[in-house]
DNA sequence: CAGGCATATAACCGGTAGGGCATGTTCAGA
DNA sequence: TCTGAACATGCCCTACCGGTTATATGCCTG
Protein backbone atom coordinates (compact mmCIF):
# COMPACT_ATOMS: atom_id res chain seq x y z
CA UNK A 1 0.00 0.00 0.00
CA UNK A 2 2.77 2.13 0.76
CA UNK A 3 4.50 1.52 -2.35
CA UNK A 4 1.21 2.68 -4.60
CA UNK A 5 1.23 6.02 -2.30
CA UNK A 6 4.87 6.35 -2.97
CA UNK A 7 4.39 6.06 -7.07
CA UNK A 8 1.73 9.28 -6.72
CA UNK A 9 3.64 11.42 -4.60
CA UNK A 10 5.57 12.56 -7.41
CA UNK A 11 4.12 15.52 -9.22
CA UNK A 12 5.25 14.31 -12.92
CA UNK A 13 3.61 10.56 -12.61
CA UNK A 14 0.49 12.45 -11.59
CA UNK A 15 0.54 15.01 -14.03
CA UNK A 16 1.23 11.56 -16.65
CA UNK A 17 -1.73 9.74 -14.90
CA UNK A 18 -3.69 13.14 -15.72
CA UNK A 19 -3.17 12.31 -19.29
CA UNK A 20 -3.60 9.25 -19.75
CA UNK A 21 -7.22 9.56 -17.90
CA UNK A 22 -8.34 11.09 -20.92
CA UNK A 23 -7.51 8.97 -23.36
CA UNK A 24 -4.46 6.59 -23.89
CA UNK A 25 -1.20 8.34 -25.00
CA UNK A 26 2.17 7.34 -26.29
CA UNK A 27 5.62 7.94 -24.97
CA UNK A 28 6.32 10.54 -27.32
CA UNK A 29 2.79 12.66 -26.60
CA UNK A 30 3.42 12.48 -22.83
CA UNK A 31 7.23 13.58 -23.71
CA UNK A 32 5.83 16.46 -25.57
CA UNK A 33 2.84 17.83 -23.04
CA UNK A 34 5.22 17.30 -20.46
CA UNK A 35 8.18 19.16 -21.65
CA UNK A 36 10.61 16.49 -19.76
CA UNK A 37 13.31 14.51 -21.28
CA UNK A 38 12.11 11.29 -22.85
CA UNK A 39 14.07 8.91 -20.51
CA UNK A 40 12.63 10.84 -17.94
CA UNK A 41 9.50 10.29 -18.92
CA UNK A 42 10.20 6.34 -19.36
CA UNK A 43 11.99 6.19 -16.35
CA UNK A 44 7.86 7.36 -14.70
CA UNK A 45 6.06 5.21 -17.27
CA UNK A 46 8.30 2.35 -15.70
CA UNK A 47 7.28 2.82 -12.09
CA UNK A 48 4.13 3.59 -12.66
CA UNK A 49 3.90 0.24 -14.85
CA UNK A 50 5.86 -1.63 -12.33
CA UNK A 51 2.99 -0.66 -9.58
CA UNK A 52 0.34 -1.69 -11.81
CA UNK A 53 -1.10 1.87 -12.49
CA UNK A 54 -0.49 1.89 -15.89
CA UNK A 55 -0.10 -0.47 -18.76
CA UNK A 56 1.50 -0.67 -21.99
CA UNK A 57 0.77 -2.25 -26.07
CA UNK A 58 2.86 -2.07 -28.83
CA UNK A 59 1.63 -0.11 -32.08
CA UNK A 60 4.30 -0.33 -34.88
CA UNK A 61 7.49 1.68 -33.04
CA UNK A 62 5.25 3.32 -30.27
CA UNK A 63 4.51 1.78 -27.01
CA UNK A 64 0.83 2.59 -26.34
CA UNK A 65 0.06 3.46 -22.74
CA UNK A 66 -3.29 3.30 -21.11
CA UNK A 67 -3.95 3.09 -17.56
CA UNK A 68 -5.23 0.22 -15.20
CA UNK A 69 -8.32 0.50 -12.60
CA UNK A 70 -7.05 -1.86 -10.05
CA UNK A 71 -4.55 0.20 -8.00
CA UNK A 72 -7.06 2.85 -7.61
CA UNK A 73 -9.92 0.26 -6.58
CA UNK A 74 -7.25 -0.68 -4.11
CA UNK A 75 -7.08 2.88 -2.71
CA UNK A 76 -10.63 3.29 -2.61
CA UNK A 77 -10.50 -0.08 -0.45
CA UNK A 78 -7.52 1.42 2.05
CA UNK A 79 -9.59 5.18 1.96
CA UNK A 80 -12.87 3.20 3.36
CA UNK A 81 -11.11 2.18 6.74
CA UNK A 82 -10.99 6.15 6.84
CA UNK A 83 -14.20 7.13 5.66
CA UNK A 84 -16.05 6.79 8.89
CA UNK A 85 -14.01 9.64 9.92
CA UNK A 86 -15.29 11.92 7.85
CA UNK A 87 -18.79 10.60 6.89
CA UNK A 88 -20.54 9.32 9.62
CA UNK A 89 -23.41 9.19 8.22
CA UNK A 90 -22.45 6.46 5.85
CA UNK A 91 -21.24 4.74 8.79
CA UNK A 92 -24.37 4.45 10.40
CA UNK A 93 -25.72 3.52 7.06
CA UNK A 94 -23.80 0.37 7.18
CA UNK A 95 -24.69 -0.84 9.83
CA UNK A 96 -28.04 -0.15 9.21
CA UNK A 97 -27.57 -2.48 6.31
CA UNK A 98 -25.82 -4.95 8.18
CA UNK A 99 -28.36 -4.95 10.36
CA UNK A 100 -31.08 -5.93 7.58
CA UNK A 101 -29.26 -9.42 6.63
CA UNK B 1 -2.32 16.81 -3.88
CA UNK B 2 0.97 15.38 -4.77
CA UNK B 3 1.89 16.45 -1.64
CA UNK B 4 -0.86 14.46 0.21
CA UNK B 5 0.59 11.35 -1.51
CA UNK B 6 4.53 12.02 -0.60
CA UNK B 7 3.13 12.63 3.47
CA UNK B 8 1.66 8.79 3.05
CA UNK B 9 4.14 7.39 1.10
CA UNK B 10 6.25 6.51 4.03
CA UNK B 11 5.60 3.20 6.03
CA UNK B 12 6.12 4.37 8.97
CA UNK B 13 3.94 7.33 8.75
CA UNK B 14 1.23 5.05 7.55
CA UNK B 15 1.71 2.91 9.83
CA UNK B 16 1.20 6.16 12.66
CA UNK B 17 -2.17 6.63 10.99
CA UNK B 18 -2.90 3.10 11.70
CA UNK B 19 -2.47 3.77 15.05
CA UNK B 20 -4.47 6.68 15.65
CA UNK B 21 -7.04 5.89 13.33
CA UNK B 22 -8.23 3.37 16.49
CA UNK B 23 -7.84 6.22 19.08
CA UNK B 24 -5.83 9.09 19.55
CA UNK B 25 -2.01 8.68 21.33
CA UNK B 26 0.98 10.58 22.63
CA UNK B 27 3.88 10.54 20.91
CA UNK B 28 5.53 8.13 24.02
CA UNK B 29 2.79 5.83 23.48
CA UNK B 30 3.25 6.01 19.23
CA UNK B 31 7.34 5.36 20.17
CA UNK B 32 6.54 2.18 21.91
CA UNK B 33 4.45 0.74 19.34
CA UNK B 34 6.85 1.33 16.19
CA UNK B 35 9.54 1.09 17.96
CA UNK B 36 11.52 4.17 16.45
CA UNK B 37 13.53 6.97 18.02
CA UNK B 38 11.52 9.45 19.77
CA UNK B 39 12.95 12.18 17.67
CA UNK B 40 11.98 10.14 14.52
CA UNK B 41 8.33 9.59 15.50
CA UNK B 42 8.35 13.79 15.70
CA UNK B 43 9.33 14.66 12.50
CA UNK B 44 6.78 12.00 10.74
CA UNK B 45 4.04 13.97 13.34
CA UNK B 46 5.22 17.21 12.30
CA UNK B 47 5.02 15.81 8.51
CA UNK B 48 1.85 14.58 9.22
CA UNK B 49 0.30 17.65 11.11
CA UNK B 50 1.42 20.03 8.00
CA UNK B 51 0.17 17.91 5.79
CA UNK B 52 -3.21 18.34 7.91
CA UNK B 53 -3.36 14.50 8.11
CA UNK B 54 -3.34 14.76 12.28
CA UNK B 55 -3.33 17.39 14.64
CA UNK B 56 -2.50 17.33 18.12
CA UNK B 57 -3.49 18.60 21.41
CA UNK B 58 -1.55 19.53 24.88
CA UNK B 59 -2.49 17.67 27.88
CA UNK B 60 0.30 18.47 30.59
CA UNK B 61 3.69 17.20 29.14
CA UNK B 62 2.21 15.04 26.51
CA UNK B 63 0.78 16.09 23.26
CA UNK B 64 -1.57 14.21 22.49
CA UNK B 65 -2.41 13.69 18.29
CA UNK B 66 -5.52 12.74 16.33
CA UNK B 67 -6.52 12.33 13.02
CA UNK B 68 -7.78 15.18 11.03
CA UNK B 69 -10.57 14.00 8.45
CA UNK B 70 -9.87 16.86 5.72
CA UNK B 71 -7.37 15.07 3.75
CA UNK B 72 -8.77 11.96 3.66
CA UNK B 73 -11.85 13.49 2.17
CA UNK B 74 -9.30 15.32 -0.42
CA UNK B 75 -8.21 11.89 -1.31
CA UNK B 76 -11.99 10.86 -1.88
CA UNK B 77 -12.25 13.34 -4.05
CA UNK B 78 -9.16 13.01 -5.94
CA UNK B 79 -9.79 8.97 -6.31
CA UNK B 80 -13.35 9.96 -7.67
CA UNK B 81 -11.92 11.61 -10.32
CA UNK B 82 -10.49 7.83 -11.73
CA UNK B 83 -13.47 5.75 -10.04
CA UNK B 84 -15.27 5.40 -13.24
CA UNK B 85 -12.31 3.69 -14.71
CA UNK B 86 -12.79 0.93 -12.30
CA UNK B 87 -16.22 1.13 -11.89
CA UNK B 88 -16.10 0.46 -15.49
CA UNK B 89 -13.83 -2.25 -15.04
CA UNK B 90 -15.84 -4.27 -12.32
CA UNK B 91 -18.73 -3.55 -14.78
CA UNK B 92 -16.31 -5.62 -17.63
CA UNK B 93 -15.65 -8.33 -14.57
CA UNK B 94 -19.04 -8.64 -14.08
CA UNK B 95 -20.01 -9.54 -17.34
CA UNK B 96 -17.29 -11.74 -18.00
CA UNK B 97 -18.34 -14.15 -14.77
CA UNK B 98 -21.88 -13.80 -16.22
CA UNK B 99 -21.14 -15.14 -19.14
CA UNK B 100 -18.94 -18.13 -17.32
CA UNK B 101 -22.11 -19.19 -15.89
C1' DC C 1 12.79 26.67 42.31
C1' DA C 2 15.15 22.57 41.17
C1' DG C 3 14.81 18.31 38.88
C1' DG C 4 12.81 15.16 35.80
C1' DC C 5 9.66 13.85 32.19
C1' DA C 6 7.59 14.46 27.49
C1' DT C 7 8.35 16.40 23.26
C1' DA C 8 10.42 19.43 19.73
C1' DT C 9 14.38 20.98 17.18
C1' DA C 10 19.26 20.99 15.33
C1' DA C 11 23.11 19.00 13.21
C1' DC C 12 24.85 15.34 10.75
C1' DC C 13 25.08 11.20 7.75
C1' DG C 14 24.06 7.44 4.46
C1' DG C 15 20.89 5.82 1.07
C1' DT C 16 18.11 6.65 -2.67
C1' DA C 17 15.29 8.88 -6.16
C1' DG C 18 14.85 11.98 -10.06
C1' DG C 19 17.01 14.43 -13.77
C1' DG C 20 20.10 14.61 -17.89
C1' DC C 21 23.25 12.51 -21.44
C1' DA C 22 24.79 8.76 -24.01
C1' DT C 23 23.77 4.43 -25.82
C1' DG C 24 21.27 0.02 -26.79
C1' DT C 25 17.22 -2.17 -29.03
C1' DT C 26 13.44 -2.82 -32.02
C1' DC C 27 10.87 -1.96 -36.01
C1' DA C 28 9.19 0.31 -40.41
C1' DG C 29 10.31 1.72 -44.86
C1' DA C 30 13.25 2.83 -48.81
C1' DT D 1 20.07 -4.35 -45.64
C1' DC D 2 20.64 0.24 -44.18
C1' DT D 3 18.70 4.26 -41.99
C1' DG D 4 16.03 6.69 -38.96
C1' DA D 5 12.26 6.85 -35.61
C1' DA D 6 10.47 5.54 -31.03
C1' DC D 7 11.45 3.92 -26.82
C1' DA D 8 14.19 1.56 -22.98
C1' DT D 9 18.29 1.27 -20.23
C1' DG D 10 22.78 2.47 -17.95
C1' DC D 11 25.53 5.71 -15.79
C1' DC D 12 26.50 9.82 -13.29
C1' DC D 13 25.38 13.63 -10.36
C1' DT D 14 22.81 16.24 -7.13
C1' DA D 15 19.20 16.95 -3.88
C1' DC D 16 16.28 15.41 -0.64
C1' DC D 17 14.69 12.17 3.03
C1' DG D 18 14.68 9.32 6.98
C1' DG D 19 17.29 7.87 10.81
C1' DT D 20 20.24 8.73 14.94
C1' DT D 21 22.53 11.49 18.66
C1' DA D 22 22.68 15.59 21.14
C1' DT D 23 20.40 19.54 22.82
C1' DA D 24 16.60 22.96 23.69
C1' DT D 25 11.89 23.88 25.48
C1' DG D 26 8.02 23.50 28.42
C1' DC D 27 5.47 21.71 32.13
C1' DC D 28 4.41 19.05 36.35
C1' DT D 29 6.17 17.72 41.14
C1' DG D 30 8.57 17.69 45.29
Amino acid sequence: MVGAFAVLGEASRLRILEHLRGAECSVGELVDRLGMSQPAVSKHLRVLREAGFVSSRIAAQQRIYRIEPEPFAELEHWLAQYRRLWDRHLDALERHLDNQE
